[in-house]
DNA sequence: CCCAAATTAGCACGGTTGTGCTAGTTTGAT
DNA sequence: ATCAAACTAGCACAACCGTGCTAATTTGGG
């Protein structure tokens, strides 16, 4: 039985397409046609893989927020706790070019999740693991050492979660290398705030 | 030459009807025959005043920013600025069903934004207009008085601005009544550190 | 070599879309 | 009463959509 075709490659390369067709048409562009077409496959082809247009969304969308958490897992550890923070969070908000498109794309899978149901599991789940990171974040800055965290490192977790997500929205408006830069250093001072008041 | 209708009335009532299209089935349901017909119009009817679809987005987008805008305008001044802050700032939260309403068909719009490049002026002008109004409440709180606001007001208005924009975020996934008191409770105590910095 | 499975290709259906267009219907000022 | 403007209603077109379905083609294990 030949299977000529690497499968999980072929649904990323199709991932991808519809990712590219998001950015640059938005998610209403998305179709089985759109897509297939932008992969250079037929729609046959596509649906072979992907049956039907929710299935293709919902994979994009598995596929985004697993390409973000291994690069996050990835960075290197070395350095201060401080400076592992800002670089973990730097990648929460569109920074570069790459989680620039990220973010693009998954503000346009976060408003189908009305019209496709599908994606809403999807979002929140990557909405806790975000917020459950920067809580475990908090906690190493406050040098806890406990398996779970303390009110405090849970309060000041949120915290970071919410100025790093409005940072993200606002940086999506205007991001102007003096914008970046704003940016980072608010960033940088709420987490030596964090830092500073441990126990 | 009659006007049997009364016609920023008659566009109101389509733009609150292509909200509810939008809550009930997300924006890419949204067209002239869904939302005329939620609005119990013909089609016609509803092209006499918005010829295409596009133009009855964009006047939805500013109906809406409009009311939001004329809410916070009419806000009692009174008490201390800190509880006037507050009070501005929670209508840019979805603490209400009201706000929350309006916030999920703001994100589906600046989604569609993507699509229908006429949105975008919007809502960049939004965020503008929000960013100088939290520099500006930044401002009140340390008591200055000069026209333009120094470097500190402005620092704490950005930081202020995407607080807020996070928790709304926050919000939009969880909204349990102890969600909103932390929510609350977070800009309460940024309000009140923005205030205690002041000359 | 050969066959069955994997893959590609594409037709067809009923439905929806945006928009150009025309034709009625109402209405208030004259 | 009349007439032009405002409004309502709806047809028609070409383009798209998702999806069920069949048929051709490729391919590797036997």
């Amino acid at each position: 039985m030949p299977s000529r075709i690497n499968r999980e490659a072929r649904k990323a390369e199709l991932a991808e397409a519809a990712w590219r067709v998001i950015l640059r048409s938005g998610v209403s562009a998305v179709s089985v046609r759109t897509v297939a077409d932008e992969a250079g496959l037929a729609v046959g082809s596509l649906r072979h893989v992907f049956p039907t247009r929710t299935e293709l969304l919902v994979f994009s969308a598995e596929l985004m927020m697993e390409r973000a958490n291994e690069r996050i897992r990835n960075l290197p550890q070395q350095g201060s706790a401080e400076e592992y923070v800002l670089a973990v969070v730097k990648n929460l908000v569109p920074f570069t070019e790459q989680t620039r498109a990220e973010m693009d794309v998954n503000i346009a899978l976060v408003a189908e999740a009305t019209a496709v149901p599908e994606l809403k599991a999807l979002r929140d789940s990557a909405h806790e693991q975000i917020a459950v990171a920067c809580i475990r974040l908090a906690a190493m800055l406050r040098e806890e050492h406990s398996e779970t965290p303390s009110e405090d490192a849970i309060r000041h977790g949120r915290r970071l979660h919410a100025l790093a997500d409005g940072l993200a929205l606002h940086l999506m408006h205007r991001a102007e290398s003096e914008d970046l830069e704003r940016a980072v250093e608010l960033l940088r001072e709420e987490i030596r705030s964090i830092a500073a008041g441990r126990a």
